[in-house]
DNA sequence: TTATCGATGGTA
DNA sequence: ACCATCGATAAA
C-alpha cells in the first residue's frame, strides 16, 4: 500500500498516555496537504510534556488561553510561536480533560528520496511544512485535514535524552522525556 | 569544536 | 521578563 493511501493514525492511537504516543511517533511519516502537493516528512526526533505536573510543559500554570488545548481532546494540533519568530507543532495526548502533548523536534523530508532533506528542530520544521498558529486546533484524525500523520510500518530504534531548552523546570528537566531515533542524520542538535 | 548573541513577539 | 529557536559570527 503506497503512503498517499494509508489512513489517518486514529484517535484511538493519541488517547494513550503521553510518554508512549511520543515513542511511538517515531518513524510516523507527516502528511502535509496543500491544494495542489503534499509532503512527506519521516519524524526522527520528539519529546514528551506530560501536563500540570511537569514544570516544563505550558500545561503547568492549568488551562490558560495557550495551553487550554492541551486539555482537550486528543488527536489535535497545539502551536505556539517560540521567541517571537519559529512556530513549534504538538499532538494533543491523553483523554479530554487531561492534559499532555508530544512536541514534534525534527524530521526527513521524503519528497526527494535521492536527496533527503533534514528538517532539524521544531522551528525548521514547521516552517517547511508551512504550519503556523493558524493551524492550532487542526484534526490530525481527519482523512480531510491539512496534516495528518500515516503509519507506513518502519520501526526505528529509540534512544532517550534529557530535553532541549527547559533548564528552568527543575528535577522536570532531568526526565528523558526527548526520545529520537539514534545516529539518524535529521535528529536535531 | 564550543560559545555567544541578535532577531522578534506571544504569554502571564 | 521570560522563553520547548535558529543562524551567524567569534573564539579557540
Amino acid at each position: 500500500m503506497k503512503v498517499e493511501e494509508l489512513p489517518p493514525l486514529p484517535r484511538s492511537f493519541y488517547e494513550r498516555p503521553t510518554t508512549l504516543v511520543a515513542r511511538e511517533l517515531l518513524g510516523k511519516v507527516l502528511v502535509r496537504r496543500f491544494e495542489q502537493v503534499e509532503l512527506r516528512a519521516r519524524i526522527v526526533e520528539v519529546e514528551a510534556y506530560l501536563g500540570e505536573r511537569d514544570q516544563a510543559s505550558h500545561a503547568r500554570r492549568g488551562p490558560t488561553p495557550r495551553a487550554a488545548i492541551m486539555f482537550g481532546p486528543p488527536g489535535r494540533l497545539y502551536v505556539y510561536l517560540i521567541y517571537g519568530m519559529h512556530h513549534c507543532m504538538n499532538f494533543v495526548c491523553e483523554t479530554d480533560g487531561v492534559a499532555g502533548a508530544v512536541l514534534i523536534r525534527a524530521a526527513a523530508a521524503l519528497d526527494d528520496e535521492t536527496h533527503p532533506r533534514a528538517l532539524s528542530g521544531p522551528g525548521k520544521l514547521c516552517a517547511h511544512l508551512a504550519i503556523a498558529l493558524a493551524h492550532k486546533g487542526l484534526d490530525l484524525t481527519a482523512r480531510e485535514s491539512e496534516l495528518v500523520v500515516v503509519d507506513d510500518g518502519t520501526r526505528p530504534r529509540i534512544a532517550a535524552s534529557r530535553r532541549v531548552g527547559v533548564e528552568y523546570a527543575g528535577a522536570w528537566a532531568r526526565r528523558r522525556l526527548r526520545f529520537y531515533v539514534p545516529g539518524h542524520p535529521s535528529v536535531s542538535r
